[in-house]
DNA sequence: ACCTTATGACAACACCGTTGACCTGTTAAG
DNA sequence: CTTAACAGGTCAACGGTGTTGTCATAAGGT
């Protein structure tokens, strides 16, 4: 059994599954996606995914050695499709405010997959396509390299971070939601004044802002500060833009 | 069996488990986090749980309707802490980032409870606390209204997408996050120049960067967007900083 | 001292990921 | 065209999980 897992190039005795469904990666990756999006993330096991797949669960592992990388093949299909139609303009600020809106509504897209797939680096091709393409997007601004990984990192880690978590949200069931909203208007909404000046000013804001994600404008205050934070470098070095 | 739990205030007969231990909500919240503390994120499970205590892990069902139920005790307890010993010393700056720090560390220590929490609004006595505190602290600072309330939410949210995002990273097994650094190490760490131009010229920086919490970074790019922020609404309106 | 009943214990259910052993159709070599 | 190797699908089992229906018993009020 030293190993059971074969590299996807090598294979080629395919055998169809008792069922008849000829196994693959993708056909594995696609079906879990599939899964995940109709029935959220908990309908996603081992032995549910070989019940849809029509194939008995261990052969998967045929497959993914373990559950996690089948995740991670998972998160980097949805890489590959956040990415597929981003075009970079050359106007750095613009680009990156465009593909940290594509980021979260990818996530949100695919809320489930979006909450499992955040934290984890998948080293696979799509990612890699990504990684290099924003790094390029910084260089080419004309930040240096230390601090292009630093925003970078920063970037990648907010538009993920913010996705998840306003997934978690809408994947909330929607009495939940809806109580969550009512926990707004009226517990936050009717603090006295006297005991809770703040929120009590405030409170029409409050509800009417809460139940918006708050990425948008995170994303700005991002963009805003590391536009500043480039500026403050090309004073102090005297550098010009570049091109 | 209609219900199966009892509200902590009606609870009177309080029966001694085999083992002698007496059960309460106080007393199987400090154990999970104890264990949560000791064993790491996975090491709480109900059964765990029960046999740590001492007890049954049926009984639990008494106290809490079920898992989720307790991580929300857990959460509520990690809010409570974590403002404790906060004290906002009048430098708005200085106290959201020392508040921001502290949210993401509480996140830290207690993965799965922060995950759990992190998009849930409890309407609470904590929660409503550091409400009012954080929405005092950026009035004080001169932020009208319907600002303070828009960077309170995006402060809020940003601390605790990060917090999620992180605690999940750590709640990782050991060998999943040692494949994360060779991830980066190996498969980014070595991609040619000539395909990767801007992967290749900054790995260095990435192998060392990727691994540490992109959090602080963040955090302090926020909160120059928002002094900037502060000193265009003076400047257009003329004001000059309250008091 | 007795009754009620809150609350702990037990056993069972339906899941989960994973693995070792087995079986069989595909494929390449002769 | 035959045949032998072995990739890849299947089966059964292990030890874990959350949860619940039922039972028994000791605590507390009377």
């Amino acid at each position: 059994m030293s190993e059971r897992v074969v590299p996807p190039t090598a294979r080629q005795r395919r055998r169809p599954t008792k069922q008849g469904v000829v196994l693959s990666e993708e056909l594995i990756v696609g079906t879990a996606l599939r899964l995940i999006e109709e029935h959220g993330a908990d309908a996603l096991s081992v032995r549910r995914l070989g019940r849809a797949l029509g194939a008995d669960p261990s052969s998967l592992y045929r497959y993914f050695r373990h559950t996690d990388d089948l995740m991670l093949a998972v998160a980097d299909e949805l890489i590959g499709r956040t990415l597929r139609t981003w075009r970079p303009t050359g106007d750095w600020v613009a680009d990156l405010r465009d593909l940290g809106l594509r980021m979260h509504a990818g996530a949100l897209a695919h809320p489930r997959a979006a909450t499992l797939a955040a934290h984890r680096v998948t080293g696979r091709a799509h990612e890699i396509r990504a990684v290099e393409s924003i790094l390029g997007v910084l260089r080419r601004a004309g930040f240096p390299d230390r601090e292009a990984v630093r925003i970078y990192h920063a970037f990648v880690d907010q538009a993920l971070a913010f996705g998840a978590l306003d997934s978690a949200g809408t994947a909330l069931p929607r009495a939940a939601r809806e109580a969550e909203t009512q926990v707004w208007r009226t517990t936050y909404g009717r603090l006295p004044a006297e005991t809770h000046p703040h929120i009590a000013a405030t409170a029409r804001h409050l509800v009417a802002t809460m139940r918006v994600s708050s990425y948008p404008a995170a994303l700005d205050l991002f963009l805003t500060a590391a536009r500043t934070h480039l500026g403050q470098l090309r004073a102090r070095t005297g550098a010009s833009r570049p091109h």
